[in-house]
DNA sequence: CCCGAATGGTTCCAGATGGAACTTGACGAC
DNA sequence: GTCGTCAAGTTCCATCTGGAACCATTCGGG
């Protein structure tokens, strides 16, 4: 029946890459890479974790800003002048969290807010400089680390994956948030 | 220069399914798609997202299992007879969580453990009937959830993303867990 | 125009989390 | 053998987290 991985099992494991420098993969992690029939949650969650791991100690201990915190920063980076829900709804991270880190991101005058005049209930919020500069400068580490993680691949290679994860996310909003049919 | 998402850009956005039942992109998840240097990390994490909270939220609701305990079940599901120390390099949790779990899991009956004759001061940890049970009546669902996940994408496809991100899982252990040179 | 339902944001609080220190056992050097 | 170092697991505790209840505002009917 499903659930069977790729048969890509057979052909793995004699790297192609002269084998010098190539450290061994600890017996789980085998494990769950070649004999998971979840096999794509796994190298994905693997795979974010060893992006996130470094990446956000690093920015936590040289900024003093937490995940959610930087998550915010980064947001505003890409998107100057969103709301909270916006953050929300794309981070993951439940509302009172982001609420939390934008009052310590005001108080630190990271970011600072203003009414929204569309909506009353809402706040636009923006970077300030030293904002700004935060994210100017954790962007080339961030960047340089993933270039790191995606340097087993060649350009080619790289541009077919990012392809296929676009299309993923792409087609996110139409898959059902429940598991099974426990809605009411 | 560098960071620039790949070229795709361009041909976004136009997905060939038909446009039937296609729901639109949220704004930000959208420029964080398309207009992110870190094009890598924020796809795989928020693929890894909409796997981890159905499918955790599910599983506690109904198991009353977090988790990490979770996480115990399912690695011994797939390698009986692991330690602590194991599922900890797997799963990326730290081992104080573990422990936790583990204990949990021992007062619940879905583990039994023994001395491990090689190491006293390690443990061999195996699945009780009841464990075995939970890893079975889960296994399902989660691959039913990966596999709506992966289903804009053709079983060709989705066989090329298998290879790829295994690639990058083999090459793991290759990369620094620093971000810069931060070593002693 | 007013009322009930929904939404953005904040606050409260119980429980989860993970760093650091600790205990016990393994291992290598001498 | 014995000492110093390191690894496996546990415990302690300060902190983070996220569900639920809450306020203020908006929106959709009748």
């Amino acid at each position: 029946m499903a659930a069977t991985p790729p048969t890509e099992v057979l052909s793995r494991s004699r790297a192609a890459n002269g084998g010098v420098g190539t450290a061994p993969l600890h017996p789980l992690i085998s494990a769950k890479l070649w004999e998971n029939p979840c096999w794509f949650s796994f190298r994905i969650n693997y795979l974010g974790l060893q992006f996130n791991v470094p990446v956000y100690g690093w920015i936590e201990q040289r900024y003093g800003l937490v995940r959610p915190e930087f998550v915010v920063i980064y947001s505003l980076g890409l998107r100057d002048g969103l709301a909270a829900k916006d953050v929300c709804a794309s981070g993951g991270f439940p509302k009172n969290t982001l609420s939390r880190a934008i009052q310590k991101l005001l108080r630190r005058k990271l970011i600072r807010r203003a009414a929204d005049p569309r909506d009353r209930r809402s706040y636009v919020l923006r970077l300030t400089a030293e904002g700004r500069r935060i994210f100017d400068e954790t962007l080339l580490p961030m960047v340089e680390r993933e270039q790191r993680m995606l340097s087993a691949l060649t350009p080619q290679e790289q541009q077919t994956l990012s392809k296929l994860l676009a299309r993923l996310v792409e087609d996110s909003p139409n898959w059902p948030n429940q598991l099974m049919g426990e809605v009411s």
